[in-house]
DNA sequence: AAGACACATCAACTTTTTTTGATGTGTTAA
DNA sequence: TTAACACATCAAAAAAAGTTGATGTGTCTT
């Protein structure tokens, strides 16, 4: 039996944090709709999703946490798009074009 | 606005689901280990987790529920494997070898 | 300056997930 | 066949995540 493992503590809790993030359908939801519409307004994400505005705020602001969206804000609106590099180093290329966007 | 979307609610689902196992440092670490040290069985998991056997076990299902371990019976002891063919389709490359085995 | 709009944040509540310790089941060894 | 072991399962408790409706902040329009 080897007990030697590689990975550290802090690793482990940054993948745990990234794949809570996508643990939820809502959130998957919105990946989709930013990866394959692109930046895209909280006004319109809020239509698509039939989410209200809150829980539509509070489940972006855990994929912004996460890192996986950006945020550009201009005058009354804010734009949201999927960070496809930071998507990219986790998940595989078959969920390309579902949750981010591909080269 | 485009009001097109390409995903259906069951696959949603089922992504959530899978995400969902992933979103757990335990679990996570149970993967790296199975990836890297290959069929283990329960107590020796337990002994490199730290885990109490019922926490184990609880973890345990939730990846096997998500089809990315398996169990083999031998007698007496449980040996778990990490189901990597199901873990490649969700994960980027990048993540071989942490959490899943390689070709 | 006042009102309307787009969005974030907050506190209270509900739901889901995780933990804990006890009990149950099957297998092996004495 | 009894005891010990390896593990799953269960019910209760604790902790974390998600929801709701209200309030706050900044921007634009008038």
């Amino acid at each position: 039996m080897k007990t030697q493992v590689y990975i550290c503590d802090n690793d482990l809790l940054n993948y745990q944090k990234k794949f809570k993030s996508l643990s939820d359908s809502n959130r998957l939801y919105i990946l989709h709709i930013l990866a394959t519409n692109g930046k895209t307004c909280v006004c319109d994400l809020s239509e698509l999703l039939k989410l209200s505005q809150s829980k539509l705020s509070y489940h972006l602001k855990i994929l912004l946490d996460a890192n996986f969206i950006t945020v550009e804000k201009e005058g009354k609106w804010n734009y949201y798009s999927a960070n496809s590099n930071e998507l990219k180093k986790v998940l595989s290329n078959e969920l390309c074009c579902l949750f981010y966007s591909g080269e």
